[in-house]
RNA sequence: GGGCAGGUGUCCGAGUGGUUAAAGGAGGCGGGCUGUAAACCCGUUGCGUCAGCUACGUAGGUUCGAAUCCUACCCUGCCCA
């Protein structure tokens, strides 16, 4: 224990250029243990021993696209990057297969090996959007943890104790509420951890629901005698588009994906309850807590919510495609929404002439409804419209002559353009 | 191994022989309005060429008729051993 962290009374004065280094990473985050101090302390101890700390960020392929709450976590981790540490990037290919119990009130589904690797493949390519790939180390931990044999497990399992599991929120809840919890459900934290000891980590990233599963990384370095105990840099965790459930890959609805283009990224950042203007620069933004501070009084003055949420979406999506897409996504939307025109660039598609298509089989085979049913349901609600003229008469057939030009248009946001042929 | 309670549509959750394709809520979708794909209001929400078909854990059975009754099996929770 000659490295114990918090114990100032025999460490060095701080210097402030560590200070100012932790209190830049805590923006908005915690750190354990100690705070601000407890990070510059270990920053500082890590310059005087010339080491690059190696942070830790995990992160579970089970769907493929990254959003923007990944986002919060994967800026801290450029954060220090741009410090000069050790980036270590973990595709948790192994504990994939179990699925994070965190702040779940359901066993997660399985997935299978082969879901697991495609999935993988993508989060890396993504993940570049924000962090630097090239200078990371990246580690699946299937390499340590497909072969661990039952003394490995045994060894592991006896380092919590069912009570200590069972103190977590969603553990408890689901107890509580005489839900199933599955056993292999319990060694998910203790797998993560694990990635701790086998890294060698100094710091780990994750969001606050990460708290528990963090911490056991800690206990468990002490456990397999390690020389330290990582520290624990714990962010919000950043609502979806709803506004009030955290964005997650199992409500994909809510999600804004890395991978989403300009135009989606626009409107999906504008459908945010305008209460989260704010949040989204703090958390998601490049901003300066100036700039976050000018937007906070603008609109206590009553300014246009909208405008600013326009601002901050141009922000956003300027981070991961090129700036000038950004306005054009915009203008695209101002277009589409409130002058109502028809966008430039829809999908199309190529029809025979002369022949009748009812438009309940045109709307469904296109994919513009999941069932004919549906389809019937929005001609009748007034949701579809040919060329701009809503259609009142479900059994409307359409025929066109060759060479003819129709736009289809079912609800706001679904477009075609049919050509007969 | 024994006892008890349960398994209902995307989710939560009513319903214990027939106007039940199944209350209510959430979510989704559509419309209106607007300051926006916010908020708010309204409608809709199994499939189907609207005749019908398929649905209440699974498989059978009773009945003119079952989500509702019976039998077996599967699954979950609680308690006991």
């Amino acid at each position: 224990m000659s490295h114990s962290t918090g114990t100032a009374t025999q460490d060095p004065p701080l210097e402030q250029t560590y200070i100012d280094q932790a209190q830049l990473l805590c923006q908005g985050s915690e750190f354990l243990p100690g705070g601000v101090e407890g990070l510059a302390r270990q920053l500082q101890q890590a310059a005087r021993d010339g080491k690059r700390l190696n942070i830790k960020l995990g992160l579970d392929p089970t769907r493929p696209d990254l959003h923007l709450g990944h986002s919060v976590v994967l800026r801290k981790f450029k954060l220090f990057q741009e410090l000069g540490h050790q980036g270590i990037l973990i595709i948790g290919d192994a504990t994939a297969m179990i699925g994070d119990p965190s702040g779940r009130n359901s066993t997660r589904p399985p997935l299978t090996n082969d879901e697991i690797m495609v999935n993988a493949e993508t989060y890396l390519a993504q993940a570049g959007k924000v962090i630097d790939v090239d200078n990371a180390r990246i580690e699946r931990n299937s390499q340590w943890l497909s072969d661990i044999n039952l003394e490995g497990i045994l060894k592991l399992a006896s380092k919590v104790t069912v009570a200590q599991i069972l103190v977590r929120e969603d553990f408890a809840n689901r107890y509580g509420a005489q839900q199933p919890i599955s056993l292999h459900e319990f060694l998910y934290p203790l797998m993560q951890a694990y990635d701790s000891v086998m890294i060698d980590a100094d710091i780990e990233l994750g969001g606050t629901d990460q708290r528990f599963n963090n911490l056991m990384g800690r206990e468990l370095q002490t456990a397999f005698e390690k020389s330290h105990r990582q520290g624990v840099l714990l962010m919000p965790l950043l609502e979806g588009t709803d506004g009030k459930i955290k964005m997650s890959k199992s409500y994909a609805e809510h999600c804004i994906n890395l991978t989403d283009t300009p135009n989606d990224m626009f409107g999906k950042l504008m459908s945010l309850p305008d209460e989260m203007i704010v949040r989204y620069m703090k958390l998601v933004g490049r901003y300066t807590p100036d700039e976050v501070q000018q937007v906070e009084a603008q609109l206590q003055a009553g300014s246009n919510p909208r405008d600013l949420k326009a601002a901050m979406a141009k922000h956003v999506i300027a981070l991961y495609h090129p700036p000038e897409t950004a306005e054009a996504a915009e203008q695209a939307f101002v277009d589409q929404f409130r002058n109502k025109q028809i966008p430039d660039d829809i999908p199309e598609a190529t029809l025979a002439a002369g022949t009748a298509y009812p438009l309940l089989t045109l709307i469904a085979d296109q994919g513009l409804a999941p069932s004919k049913s549906e389809a019937r349901r929005l001609i009748d609600g007034g949701g579809v419209k040919l060329d701009g003229e809503k259609v009142a008469d479900a059994g409307f057939e359409l025929t066109g002559q060759a060479g003819q030009h129709i736009v289809l248009q079912v609800g706001k946001r679904k477009f075609l353009k049919l050509t007969f042929a």
